[in-house]
DNA sequence: GTATAATTCAAACGTATGTTTGAATTCTGG
DNA sequence: CCAGAATTCAAACATACGTTTGAATTATAC
C-alpha cells in the first residue's frame, strides 16, 4: 500500500501543512519543509514565489473549502425553514459539522487538518489572520444572524458573546482531539464524528437558551 | 504623570510581555525587546541567561500567581460546602473570576496581561507550553473533580469535554476582549468584570446541567 | 577615598534564515 | 530527433538572529 507519488507542488503543500500543524507556522523554516518533502530548497520560491506565498497557499487550500461548506450548510437550514425561524439545533449542527467531520476523516486530512486549522485560528502570523478573517467572516456573520432569529428575546450583546464562547470552545476541543493524533499519525474513525457533533449541539443549545 | 522609573530587569519583563502579547512570542526578537525597553542588547542575557530564560520568566510571572489564585478560590468553595457537593455556579465563578478580573484591571496588567495569557494558552513554544501545563494542570484537575461532584449523574467523559468547551470559550472571549485594547492602550474599567463573570457563569451552568 | 562588585556598553562571533542565481536536467510538442 | 519550455539543482547572497566578549562605567562597602 504505497502512497501515490504526488508532484513537487502538492508534496510541498502537504508537508508544510503537517509541519505547521505540529510545530506552529512560524517555527517551520523553508529548509525544514523542503528537506522533509525531499525537494530542492529553491522549489518553494519557484512554485509559490516566497515563504509567505506558501503559507497563504496552505491556508487557502483548507480554509476556503471549509468556510464554503459551512456557509452552504447554514444556507440550507435557512432555506429549509421556509421563512420561519430556523431550528437552533440545526443551525448549530450546520456550523460545527463540516469542521468536525473533516477533522475526523483521514481521507480529507484528518487530525493533521484539524490541528492545522486550530493553529490558524490562533496564530499571530498576519497572513494567516487575514486569510482566516476573510473566509470565516461570512460564516460568523450568517451564524450570528440565524442565532438572533432562533433565540428570540435575548439581548443581542449577550447572544454575541455566547456565540464566541461556543466558537472558542469548539476550537479548543478540536485542538485536544487532534493534538496527539496529528503527530502520531493514528487514525480517527469517521463514525465518531456524529457523537462529537451531538455532544456539541446539545451543549450549545442549552447554553444559548438559558436566561441570564 | 510620569511613569515610575523601573530598573532594567523589570523594564525588560514589562516590554517583553507587551510585545509578546501584540505579535506572538516567537515573532519578537531580543533586539526588538531591548530596543523598545531602551536597554543594551546584552542585558537580556545578563539578567535572564538566554532568550528562553526571559520567556520563562515572563510567563512564570503571570501564570504562577494567577493559577494560585484560581486554586485558592476553588479550595475556598470546596471548604465552604462543608463536605456537601459544592454549588455549580460558585465553582464556575471561582474558576473564571481571577482571570477576568485581572484582564480588566489596568493596575494588574489589564488587556496586555489578558492578551499575553491567551497567547500563552495557544502558543506552540515548548517552554511556554511546559510552564502553562505545570501551573494550570492543578487548576484543571481541581476544577474537573469539583464539577463531577456538582453535576451528578452525567457521564464523566461528557463532563470532561464540556469542561474543555468552557475553557476554550473563556480563552477565546478573553482574546476578543483584549485584542484591540492591548495594542491601543485603551483602559478597561474594572467594574465591567462582574458583568462578564455573570455572563460566563450563567452560560456555563446551563450548558453543564443539560442532559444529552 | 579606594577597592570591589555590579552593571552597562559597543563590537564581534557563529549560525540560521529567506531568497536569488545560473547551469544542469527533464519534460513536451512538432 | 530535436528545439524550447519547464523544472531541478548546488551554490552563494545578504540579512537577522541569539550569544559572547572585554572594556568602560556606575554603584556599593569598608
Amino acid at each position: 500500500m504505497k502512497a501515490i507519488e504526488l508532484d513537487t507542488r502538492d508534496r510541498i503543500l502537504d508537508v508544510a501543512e503537517r509541519l505547521f500543524a505540529e510545530h506552529g507556522i512560524d517555527a517551520v523554516s523553508v529548509r525544514k519543509i523542503t528537506a522533509a518533502a525531499k525537494v530542492n530548497l529553491a522549489a518553494v520560491n519557484y512554485y509559490f514565489g516566497s515563504k509567505d506565498g506558501l503559507i497563504g497557499a496552505v491556508v487557502e487550500r483548507r480554509v476556503a473549502p471549509l468556510s464554503q461548506r459551512q456557509v452552504q450548510a447554514l444556507d440550507a437550514v435557512r432555506k429549509g425553514g421556509k421563512g420561519r425561524a430556523p431550528r437552533l439545533d440545526l443551525i448549530l449542527e450546520a456550523f460545527c459539522r463540516p469542521m468536525i467531520e473533516q477533522a475526523m476523516d483521514p481521507k480529507a486530512g484528518g487530525a493533521v487538518f484539524g490541528r492545522f486549522m486550530v493553529r490558524c485560528l490562533a496564530d499571530p502570523n498576519p497572513i494567516v489572520g487575514k486569510k482566516v478573517a476573510e473566509h470565516f467572516g461570512s460564516v460568523g456573520k450568517r451564524f450570528y444572524e440565524m442565532l438572533v432569529q432562533a433565540v428570540p428575546g435575548m439581548p443581542q450583546e449577550d447572544l454575541w458573546w455566547r456565540m464566541h464562547l461556543l466558537m472558542g470552545g469548539l476550537h479548543h476541543c478540536l485542538m485536544i482531539l487532534t493534538v496527539h493524533k496529528a503527530s502520531s499519525g493514528r487514525r480517527c474513525m469517521k463514525m465518531d464524528a456524529d457523537k462529537y457533533v451531538k455532544r456539541f449541539v446539545s451543549f450549545a443549545a442549552a447554553a444559548l437558551k438559558v436566561r441570564i
